[in-house]
DNA sequence: TAGATTGTTAATCGATTAACAATC
DNA sequence: TAGATTGTTAATCGATTAACAATC
């Protein structure tokens, strides 16, 4: 049993994707060594923190060398459970949703794409690199039976709750959603609301509060 | 002189788009009237972290009475900066570039998107909505006195820092980094990496981690 | 071995929550 | 006025940083 059964505070896993990040940038430059003190300058956490934060998964660093960094790097990505599939579907095929079905990388991770839905029918028989896009009518009768664990919601912001209902009745285990609504899913569902214009937001109130 | 010139920390501003959405609800539900009780319960924080967090600003409420919606609403707009006016340029016009473009609600807060500029000739010319697509060789001589304040990159990964490298030297006062980089801006421009990843490999480690 | 750097405990700092006097 | 709810101070909690013994 791994130690990352127990509890990890979000601050923590929210910085994973961070080091997973900069690790593969690493990798690329065939850096194969790194120490929590050289890490913390690239990345803008403390040396200190990064150490914490890693021996919250296990000491995967050995003293007086540092880290390996493609070890680290598989050891993040396992933490993060990108050595894992998941059957993932997405709803809404307008330019959000072709965006997140043509960024390849997600595949790669393990994120396979089965499908996307769409009400619009001039979307409608579209392929996405080579992912077909569905009447959303059929969203049920093609899920039964596939194990659809994410879904992602693209659609506008009239249309996301309902989405996330019929998604949590499929069931799926998870929804991203990109609508600009915060939408409510049981406890049960894993449920992470992106909204896009929080950052524009908040760019916008540190241009005004500048010195 | 107003108080929020003084140091709010970057936790409650990033709470104050939340509190700017669910009051724009309220509003639209017509209610005029709330309690940090009443809100604490609808968006998940404390009544007394709501009232801690509004009084970084100012005294909004009323004892005995609550908050007015509509007009703690115009003050959440107000301090974040969204009834001032933003010359925006987008750059690259692939689905995402587009789905911004076209995400009307940007041009109502404020953010006047006035175009954007692409490397593919197969898309420079085209309109999204009444934006025109211009070859990014025009970039500098199209953005030459016209006060451009915020750049929004929207190119893949590989050119997501000469990108910005462009765009710090025209001079932008802020980038919205959409591409999966962490790009390195100097300290006087604002910078507000998305990653959409980062959201989905949080999404990965909690189906991972749920017991 | 000597030098370097981790893993981990203890100290500090900051953010959240609780409590309550002020007051509408 | 009495009831309700804010604004604000004090207490608590959690996260970050510092320090250093362990050890490669």
């Amino acid at each position: 049993m791994k130690k990352e059964v127990k509890d990890v505070s979000m601050a923590v896993i929210r910085r994973l994707p961070k080091y997973h990040r900069l690790l593969k940038e690493l990798m690329e430059k065939d850096v194969t060594r790194i120490s929590s003190k050289e890490l913390s300058t690239m990345i803008g956490f403390t040396a200190s923190q990064i150490r914490q934060d890693l021996n919250c998964f296990g000491g995967f660093g050995q003293q007086g060398y540092g880290y390996d960094v493609g070890e680290l790097y598989n050891e993040i990505s396992r933490i993060l459970g990108l050595t894992s599939h998941y059957n993932t579907i997405i709803i809404g095929a307008g330019n959000l949703g072709q965006a997140i079905a043509n960024y390849s990388n997600f595949e790669k991770k393990g994120f396979h794409i089965m499908a996307l839905f769409e009400k619009n029918p001039r979307l409608v028989g579209l392929q996405i690199r080579d992912i077909p896009v569905l009447d959303v009518d059929e969203l049920g009768s093609y899920c039964e039976g596939k194990n659809i664990e994410i879904g992602v919601i693209c659609t506008n912001k009239e249309s996301a709750q309902d989405v996330a209902d019929v998604l949590v009745n499929l069931p799926v285990k998870a929804i991203w959603n990109f609508a600009p609504a915060d939408i409510i899913v049981p406890d049960s569902i894993v449920l992470e609301n992106v909204h896009l214009s929080d950052s524009l937001y908040i760019i916008s109130y540190l241009l005004k509060n500048q010195e």
